[in-house]
RNA sequence: GGGCCAAUAGCUCAAUCAGGUUGAGCGCCACUCUGAUAAGGUGGAGGCUCUCGGUUCAAAUCCGAGUUGGCCCA
């Protein structure tokens, strides 16, 4: 780009941003910024990988956004910071979307399909969806390593799971074993609780009778010892137990109860039969009422141990034979997930062929493990008449059989929370099959303390939510029945699947050595149709391959050494390793957060990450999540589509980052294009005079033009220094959004609202003057380091304001500059409070004018500033002129703290602090005397005096309670200021009239007026004209004429006098009050028409 | 059902940790400026600080119970 050279009159995102991404490609930006870098301290990022399924929503484009911003401030800071992509691309979620384009609807279809074929087609989809996932985040700019990204289904990163895992198996943590897990029927594989999602849905609910049996026979052999040798008979007694799932019952094993819960025995009336039963004190009017018992009477008060070792019968002992019917089963057990005023009947029906905690207590009680169901959900041979059913098709059945057996107290459904496959949506069963585990739990210790190694921000989602997560967190089930995964690198001898002699391959390179057949380690495909085939055979055994694939968490678990490619590349692993950062969102605790964790202390035995910056989820305007069935998601094609993409990541980047979800709003995203189309004026502003004046910002630097630099000048450069030491600090404490408001608030504020409007009449000077070179040497620095540090924010409107500013003389991208250094030499406090008083000043005198309806344009005789303090008084006293011109007053008369004006009266307002410890409960009275009195000066006697006439009391008030503020008198208007708060004086406008400020305000509206006619003629800045005008008052004609100098002056106007006008322009004006006609013509075309 | 986080102007947020008469930006309305001009400036309206209790002279702030939303877990 050349310097200075011409820009759009107005900021145009779209044609900017096309124009900077053409520029980058053929400057090949993003290498030369990494090259430029190479020879940093090292930073280790590793990207969280997105899952290749779908295109990037909002949520998606804001943690990316994220991601760009710090990589860029780091590499501003001179780090040379890993940015390698990743995507996630193996696993059920995809497995689905294959089968669902294929049309298939279970397994078999697959295995018709071929195995080989199938998984072809999950990397072919894999694939597409990362194409469009790579354009969308290039299409906002964001700069990551996209040639290179890192796959999950590359044979290296493959590997590094296999590393990974045989590292854990070393340590003897993984293990095949009988678990209850949570199975989807229809995939037909173990899924992990995090992938279970529960939904709002309809179920059967049974209240059934389980026919106690004469405990008096077993009573011995009972373990927990019960007596039954008191109360009423309890052979013809029932307990009663409640489900959901009636298809479990063929699996019951026992019934728990809450050993000190209260239960009762009741004696029911129904249809003239009479039923002795047990259920929780707190639940027997309920369950007797869903029995409709016509009268019903509690006949025995029980705590929950007196039930334990009372034995029952099946309830479908004739329809499934095989049921469990072992030592010790069938009998009423303590259990500590009974909860006698929960739902259901404070007995609970327990079957550790199936749910999880009853499998658990099932197991410490050495029962045999019995569930009667396959993989797909059927019965099998061992649940007797129901075989080959699909279980929740036999629950109608099943329940008709209770009936029949008589042991139906009630049926009917209920509306809960039931869990579901997250793909398919099909309804999950619990089942205990055979699975493999890494089993953390033996490690948890270790979990627990590895986590103090890490940094969160925000601290709370570590010490709070991680730590509970961590703590509660099961054995890792990391085997799926599937097809579309990593292959669990376990071979196990010929017709045994245990874990005893099982080997783990850890390495390619090792499992061309250990296999029977050829394989080119450099050559071999990992997936499942390749390995399924390889056997090994060792010391005269014949090892075959265990059939599961990784749950696919694991895949990203192992990010932080896969996306180094190691174990296959070891160059940079001791270097780098853990990351340094990671930024996800904080649906990440219990996933890539916890999986890494995980894995890095099985593996490693420590965590693999530093620091954690964790962020929200994007909500819609309403501050609901973005859903597809609701209809509110907002695209990030449409954003950019409306503002730009820099103007929708400086909203999405305003956001704070740490724990907070974000509500999308499309007025916060347009106030950001604003904000940049500020910039944009205040840096094309100076451009055509730094041009016309051939300004070399090389050659006329801040040093050499340090003696002629002015106030305004040197403030705007100790704003600046202010503004890049908040962002650095904002920064590093990973709060990017206050960051960019400090950077916003000194462009809009500082510099467009303040700097730019004092300096122009400078610009506009013709002449070569010191104090215009002063002027560019300052706003070029300003903006120079301005786009540096808008940089990581909004790169596109950056790179073209640089490259405007810079030409060929510095770096060829802006991403190439460093973080801007505070400069000590143009710090000055003193100076920017100074400033900042003179701002709050004219503040007030800008709306005093207003209440006395005098317009700026108009000078005022004077303005009475009266100081509340010396620090005001030294700031007036300092920069008067500034203030005078600011205020467009002749004059400006400082009244000094302990001196008071005149013709002030005054109040006094309360300080409730101070107001509140001596008065205590009548401080609000006193308050409200105080803020009421008026007096004629401001001393503590006469505010005394009011306050005790209103509360007819003596009351003492000492100087700190009350401030005394002035009334303003007639004539004048005034109006407070202050800072952050404080209040610091008043500035009083004196808006009387004489002839001589007449004559300015109405020259000046005459002015106005021809500058107006100037422009609508499209004259050049330079065109001289002859003026004609003609005002219908005297008087006002006579004052106007007084200024002819001035008005000669700033319209350029060679000759005033009366004139013909051919090509130049009439008009008439009303101006308070005045008619004029103004005619004008450019002086070349009155010279071309004689 | 449990845990964590949030709730303040129409919108986005600050003030909450260390209690003292609630603030900013945007939007809206009015005025103003006019050689940055599809810009700029000034002012105004707009708040039972989610609800109910408690502690305190005093609560947006501390405590308890709820409501709503988000995430996580069951």
């Amino acid at each position: 780009m050349s310097r200075f050279g011409a820009v759009d009159d107005q900021y145009d995102p779209h044609e900017l941003e096309q124009r900077v991404f053409e520029y980058w490609d053929d400057v090949d930006a993003y290498e030369k910024t990494v090259e430029h870098r190479k020879d940093g301290e090292s930073y280790f990022f590793v990207d969280g990988p997105p899952y290749t399924s779908g295109s990037a929503h909002m949520g998606t484009t804001w943690n990316k956004s994220l991601k760009d911003v710090y990589l860029r401030f780091l590499r501003m800071q001179g780090y040379d910071v890993t940015d390698r992509p990743g995507y996630d691309m193996h696993g059920l979620p995809i497995e689905t979307k294959v089968e669902e384009r294929l049309g298939f609807e279970n397994k078999k279809d697959i295995e018709e399909f071929g195995e080989e074929n199938f998984i072809q087609e999950c990397k072919d989809y894999a694939d597409e969806q990362l194409e469009g996932l790579q354009e969308d985040f290039k299409s906002f700019g964001v700069w990551m390593d996209w040639d290179d990204p890192y796959r999950t289904v590359s044979p290296e990163y493959m590997e590094a799971a296999w590393w990974g895992f045989s590292k854990a198996a070393d340590r003897g943590l993984v293990e095949k074993g009988h678990r209850s897990i949570s199975q989807c029927p229809r995939c037909e594989t173990a899924i992990a609780n995090n992938e279970v999602e529960y939904e709002d849905v309809e179920d059967p609910s049974v209240y059934v009778k389980f026919d106690l049996e004469d405990c008096g026979d077993d009573q011995g052999e009972s373990p927990n010892g019960a007596s039954g040798d008191e109360g009423p008979a309890r052979s013809d007694g029932k307990i009663v137990i409640w489900t959901t799932t009636p298809w479990t019952i063929p699996a019951n094993t026992f019934v728990a109860v809450d050993e000190d819960g209260d239960y009762v025995g009741v004696r029911a009336e129904k249809d003239g039969e009479e039923e002795l039963l047990y259920v929780a004190e707190a639940k027997h009017e309920e369950v007797l009422k869903e029995g409709r018992y016509e009268e019903y009477e509690v006949v025995e008060e029980l705590a929950g141990e007196e039930l334990i070792g009372w034995s029952y019968e099946h309830p479908l002992a004739d329809e499934v034979p095989d049921h469990v019917d072992a030592e010790g089963t069938l009998e009423v057990y303590a259990a500590d997930y009974v909860d006698t005023h929960g739902d259901g009947t404070g007995l609970v029906h327990s079957a550790p062929g199936h749910g999880e905690e009853d499998f658990e207590r099932g197991t410490e009680l050495g029962f045999p493990i019995f569930c009667p169901v396959g993989g797909d959900g059927v019965y099998t041979a061992e649940a007797g008449k129901y075989e080959g059913q699909f279980v929740k098709d036999a629950d109608e059945e099943i329940t008709a059989d209770l009936e029949d057996n008589g042991a139906l107290l009630a049926s009917g459904t209920v509306h809960h929370n039931y869990g579901h496959c997250w793909r398919c949506d099909t309804g999950i069963l619990q089942i205990v099959t055979d699975q493999w585990f890494i089993t953390i739990t033996d490690v948890k210790d270790e979990l627990l303390e590895n986590i103090e190694d890490s940094e969160w921000y925000p601290s709370w989602a570590r010490d709070n939510r991680f730590r509970d997560f961590v703590e509660e967190a099961p054995d890792w089930n990391v085997s799926r029945q599937r097809y579309w995964g990593i292959p669990l690198p376990v071979w196990t001898p010929e017709n045994r699947d245990d874990d005893e002699d099982m080997i783990v391959v850890g390495t390619r390179e090792e499992l061309a050595e250990r296999v029977d057949q050829d394989v080119d380690p450099d050559e071999v495909d990992l997936h499942k149709d390749t390995v399924d085939d390889l056997t090994i055979t060792e010391d005269g055994t014949t090892y075959t391959r265990v059939p599961d694939v990784f749950d696919v968490w694991l895949d990203s678990s192992v990010a932080s050494w896969g996306t180094l490619n190691y174990p296959d590349d070891d160059s940079r692993f001791d270097e780098l390793w853990p990351a340094d950062f990671i930024l996800e969102a904080h649906d990440q605790t219990r996933g890539w957060f916890w999986s890494q964790l995980g894995m890095g202390t099985a593996a490693m035995g420590e965590i693999p990450y530093d620091k954690v910056l964790m962020h929200g989820h994007a909500l819609d305007e309403d501050g609901r999540k973005m859903s597809k069935s609701v209809g509110n998601v907002v695209e990030p094609d449409e954003a950019i589509e409306r503002h730009g993409s820099d103007a929708m990541r400086m909203f999405l980047l305003s956001a704070n980052p740490q724990g907070d979800d974000m509500r999308f709003s499309w007025d916060e995203m347009g106030t950001m294009e604003n904000h940049l189309r500020t910039l944009w004026n205040v840096f094309r502003f100076p451009l055509p005079y730094m041009r016309l004046d051939d300004f070399d910002p090389q050659e006329t630097s801040l040093d050499d033009v340090d003696e002629d630099l002015e106030l305004v000048d040197e403030w705007v450069l100790a704003r600046l220094q202010s503004t890049k030491a908040e962002m650095t600090e904002h920064f590093e404490e990973f709060r990017q959004d206050r960051a960019l408001e400090a950077l916003l608030d000194f462009v809009v504020e500082d510099v467009s609202r303040f700097y730019v409007q004092a300096v122009r009449e400078r610009m506009w000077e013709e002449e070569d003057s010191a104090s215009k070179e002063a002027a560019y040497a300052t706003i070029y620095r300003v903006l120079r380091e301005t786009v540096a540090l808008l940089a990581p924010y909004a790169p596109f409107i950056s790179e073209e304001i640089y490259g405007t500013l810079t030409g060929d003389a510095e770096h060829p991208t802006v991403h190439m500059c460093d973080w801007p250094d505070v400069e000590a030499y143009w710090d000055d406090e003193e100076l920017e409070e100074d400033v900042a008083i003179l701002r709050a000043i004219e503040e007030a005198g800008a709306n005093a004018r207003q209440q006395a309806g005098r317009k700026l344009r108009w000078p005022v005789p004077r303005v009475v500033v009266a100081a509340d303090d010396q620090r005001v008084v030294e700031a007036i006293e300092r920069h008067t002129p500034l203030l005078e011109d600011r205020l467009n007053a002749r004059e400006i008369e400082l009244v000094s703290p302990e001196d008071r004006w005149g013709e002030l009266n005054y109040s006094a307002e309360a300080d409730m602090s101070k107001l509140g410890p001596a008065f205590g409960d009548r401080a609000g009275q006193v308050m409200n005397a105080l803020n009421e009195a008026r007096i004629d000066e401001p001393a503590l006697e006469a505010i005394e005096d009011a306050v005790s006439d209103v509360l007819e009391s003596d009351e003492e008030i000492t100087e700190e309670m009350v401030s005394f503020v002035t009334e303003t008198p007639e004539g004048v208007a005034g109006t407070a200021f202050g800072l952050n708060g404080d209040d610091r004086g008043v500035a009083y406008v004196d808006a009387s009239l004489t002839d001589d400020i007449e004559s300015e305000g109405y020259a000046r509206e005459v002015i106005r007026r021809v500058q107006e006619m100037r422009k609508d003629l499209d004259l050049d800045v330079e065109e001289r004209i002859a003026l004609d005008l003609e005002i219908d008052d005297d008087r006002v004609a006579t004052l106007v004429a007084e200024r002819e100098d001035l008005l000669r002056e700033e319209v350029r106007a060679d000759e005033i006098g009366s004139l013909e006008v051919d090509d130049g322009a009439r008009k008439e004006w009303e101006v308070e009050g005045v008619t004029m006609e103004i005619a004008l013509e450019p002086l070349a075309a009155a010279e071309a028409s004689d």
